[in-house]
RNA sequence: GGGCAAAUUCCAGAGUGGCCAAAUGGGGCAGACUGUAAAUCUGCUGUCUUUCGACUUCGGUGGUUCGAAUCCAUCUUUGCCCA
C-alpha cells in the first residue's frame, strides 16, 4: 500500500494525499461510510458509487463473524465479491465493540469473551483469531485488535489499557505475518493508537504505534465521552508524533465540525455512523446547517432538500415530501436521509481537500465551521 | 311508536363515590444519537405559574353527598332490537 502526501496547507496542518490499495485508489481526507454488517444502511451500491462517491466503506469483524459466518463470506470469495462494493474496504477488528458492548463481554490478557448480541451464544476473540477473521472478510485495509477504554476512564486503567492494545498488537502483527491474504491481493494492517484524555499515554502510545512501521496509523478512544476540546488536544499530541508520509485515520468521528477540526490537525481518513444513524432519525446535515426533518416546519416548505446539495436527492424531494415520508414511517425516507447525509459528508472531505490543494483551507474551514453547526 | 345500551381530555379506550387533570395505546410537538446490540431512545401533550401550587374539565341541565367522570332525575345525541 502506497500513500502519496501531495500537499500540506500552509497555515495549518492539513494535508492532501492519495492512498493506492488493492481495490482502487482514495483521495484523502476522505469520510468512509460505515457498513457494519457489510451494508451502508439503507443506501444501495450504485448510490453508494456514483452519487455519494464513497471511495471506501466500512465493515465490521464481529458483525461479519457472527453473521453471515466466515463460511459465506469465504464461499462468496471476500467481502468484496458478498456485497458487490469492489473498491477498498476497511474492517473494524471488534475493538470498539469491547466498549459498546461491555455488559455482555469479559477482557483478559489472552483477549475477549463476547456473548453474542443476537443470540447469547459465546464467542472468544483474541488477536489472532481476530487477524484470522479479517483475513477471511478481505478489506484492503485492516484494524488491529484493540481495547477502546471510555472517555472518562481514570489514568491507572487508561495506562493498563494501552499497555494491553500495545501486547495486542504485536501479536497482530506476529499473526499476520504468518499467514498469507485468502484472495490474492494486500491487506494493510492499521494499528491504534490510544491512551484517553492523557498527554503522556498519548505521546507513548503514538510512539510506540510509529514504530511498527505500518501503512498507516489509526487513533481510537476519541468521541467516546470526553469533552471535544480534549479530543482536539489528543489529536494535536499524537499527529506530532505519528509520521506524515503515512495516512492517518481518526475513527469513528464525528460531526461535520469535528471532521474539520480533525483534518486542520493533520488527519486523512474518518468514519462515523453519525450520517447514516442520525439520518434514519430524520436529522440532515447540510453545507447551511442542521434540519431537523420531523419538525413542524418543514409542512409547507417545498422547496428542495438542499438546492445546493451534492446528491440528486436533495433536488428531486422537497422537504415537506421527506418529512412526510418520516411523519408516515415510510421506508424511502430512510434512504433518501441516508444517501443525502453521506453525499454531504464525502463532499465535504473532498471540499476541504479542493481548499488544501488551493492553500487556503484554514479560512474556508472557519467559515464552513459556522455554516455546518446552524440549526434550520 | 316501544324497549335496551352508550356518550370521558385530538382519536381509540380504561376508570364506576375521595389515592383523577383522569390508566394504556395511537396521534401530535420537541430533543438525543460520534470505530452501529439504534428505521432507536427520551421528554412533553387541559389552562395559568419559574417552582410550590391554583383553576376549569369527563354530552346538557338540575339534584343527592363533606366530596361526583363515577349515584339520582330529566333533556339531547348515537347504536342495536321490537313494531
Amino acid at each position: 500500500m502506497k500513500f502519496d502526501l501531495l500537499h500540506t496547507d500552509t497555515n495549518s496542518k492539513a494535508r492532501a494525499g492519495v492512498l493506492h490499495t488493492a481495490h482502487g485508489k482514495i483521495e484523502t481526507p476522505i469520510f468512509m461510510p460505515v457498513g457494519t454488517v457489510g451494508s451502508v444502511k439503507a443506501v444501495q451500491i450504485p448510490d453508494l458509487a456514483n452519487d455519494i462517491k464513497a471511495q471506501i466503506i466500512l465493515g465490521n469483524t464481529y458483525h461479519l463473524y457472527l453473521r453471515p459466518g466466515l463460511e459465506v463470506l469465504e464461499g462468496a470469495g471476500g467481502l468484496h465479491k458478498f456485497n458487490s462494493w469492489n473498491r477498498p474496504i476497511l474492517t473494524d477488528s471488534g475493538g470498539f465493540q469491547v466498549f459498546s458492548l461491555k455488559d455482555i463481554r469479559k477482557m483478559s490478557e489472552e483477549g475477549v469473551e463476547f456473548r453474542s448480541h443476537i443470540d447469547g451464544s459465546k464467542h472468544f476473540f483474541s488477536p489472532e483469531r481476530v487477524m484470522d477473521i479479517e483475513r477471511s472478510i478481505g478489506a484492503d485495509i485492516i484494524m488491529a485488535f484493540d481495547e477502546c477504554p471510555p472517555g472518562t476512564s481514570d489514568y491507572n486503567y487508561a495506562k493498563k489499557s494501552m499497555e494491553l492494545t500495545h501486547r495486542w498488537l504485536d501479536r497482530c502483527i506476529a499473526r499476520l505475518s504468518e499467514t498469507e491474504p485468502k484472495y490474492g491481493y494486500e491487506q494493510a494492517l492499521f494499528p491504534i493508537v490510544q491512551g484517553c484524555v492523557y498527554p503522556d499515554l498519548r505521546r507513548r502510545s503514538a510512539e510506540y504505534i510509529a514504530s511498527k512501521n505500518c501503512d498507516g496509523n489509526a487513533i481510537g478512544g476519541l468521541a467516546v465521552g470526553e469533552p471535544a476540546e480534549k479530543m482536539y488536544e489528543m489529536i494535536e499530541v499524537v499527529n506530532e508524533i505519528l509520521p506524515t508520509d503515512k495516512p492517518r485515520y481518526l475513527m469513528g468521528v464525528g460531526t461535520p465540525a469535528n471532521i474539520l477540526e480533525g483534518i486542520e490537525r493533520g488527519i486523512d481518513m474518518f468514519d462515523c455512523v453519525m450520517p447514516t444513524r442520525n439520518g434514519r432519525n430524520a436529522m440532515l446535515f447540510t453545507k447551511h446547517g442542521i434540519m431537523n426533518m420531523r419538525n413542524e416546519k418543514w409542512k409547507h416548505d417545498f422547496s428542495p432538500i438542499e438546492e445546493d446539495g451534492a446528491s440528486y436527492v436533495d433536488r428531486l424531494y422537497s422537504r415537506a415530501y421527506l418529512r412526510h415520508l418520516f411523519i408516515a414511517q415510510e421506508y424511502l425516507a430512510l434512504q433518501i436521509a441516508s444517501v443525502h447525509n453521506l453525499a454531504f459528508y464525502v463532499w465535504l472531505t473532498q471540499e476541504a481537500r479542493k481548499h488544501i490543494l488551493d492553500d487556503n483551507y484554514a479560512e474556508w474551514k472557519k467559515q464552513m465551521i459556522k455554516q455546518v453547526t446552524q440549526r434550520l
